[in-house]
DNA sequence: ATTGATAGTCAATTAAATTGACTATTTGTC
DNA sequence: GACAAATAGTCAATTTAATTGACTATCAAT
């Protein structure tokens, strides 16, 4: 099983491999949304759905995990209340801060957008195996690990 | 050398992940043009540039790879050309094909852009070692591919 | 020759994100 | 317990990026 062609795997650049294996997941997940009538929900708007399905979380938050301005992401959130995916609670603990959770309209589209990525991943597990996988998870997370180390000030 | 401790690893959505490492790559690349002075490249002009290092490239094709409307990659193209970094030649083959090439100042960012690269790359091999550095490049080609089979219309 | 497809442009609009200036609330210090 | 500093978010204006729609030029295939 002796294979001695050299494989371009290893010339393709690692952040173009990554935009494209990104899209795999944007396109499925957008799809599977529109396909079910949720069909407003601007480009950031499906990484913010996402990160709540797993919770509430402060604005402030959303803030740092999507990397923009405090501006852009209270734009988003206002966007996505305005459609009927989110809602605001102050939090009583501490009044400057915003809650925002999922309605049940964006609940619904949360279960579709996670569908639709466990589909992928799926199928990504019956092609590839576990191993191979998790090697893959290890190397973007040590890769996540070098960014920081690199910009300490983030 | 037996762990039983549950990876949060394997919590973690993938696409989560994806964009979070492509940002350190990102990050790193924007980092070391600005410093050299190139800090007049738009967001997706780094993917550009980065692809016309290989080689000139159609219009066409980096509309392809970019996932843009060719009117925004035009409009890309053009502010890269304003700023000195790219050029376009009509191709005599194909009249109507624009084909676009680096300038010498473009060359220059494609390196420094380049160089920011390998280092995260060799920081990365040195971190995690060839074997699940080549898994994780078989994964997100993988990924790619599953992409192209869900919109065969691509 | 003519039809259809491909490659790209021009103009106008919409969408997304940024900058700058501000308010409210909390935290930490003396 | 007053007061400075930091944190969390808003409002308004602007800039940047991308889209839609309508069009021209060139090439490919009958």
């Amino acid at each position: 099983m002796s294979d001695d062609t050299p494989s371009p795997l290893l010339e393709v650049a690692l952040p173009a491999l990554l935009r494209h294996a990104r899209h795999t997941y944007g396109a499925a997940m957008r799809a599977a949304l529109v396909a079910r009538g949720y069909d407003d929900i601007p480009g950031n708007g499906l990484y913010v759905i996402g990160a709540l399905a797993l919770g509430e979380a402060p604005l402030s938050q959303i803030i740092r995990e999507l990397r923009v301005s405090k501006q852009a992401a209270g734009q988003l959130v206002d966007a996505l209340v305005l459609r009927g995916y989110l809602e605001r609670q102050t939090d009583p603990d501490d009044r400057r801060r915003l809650t925002v959770t999922l309605t049940e309209r964006g609940q619904a589209a949360a279960d579709t957008q996670k569908a639709a990525r466990e589909a992928i991943d799926a199928e990504l597990l019956a092609r590839m195996g576990a191993e191979k996988l998790l090697h893959a998870r290890e190397v973007l997370a040590e890769l996540i690990e070098i960014g920081r180390d690199q910009v300490p000030a983030d």
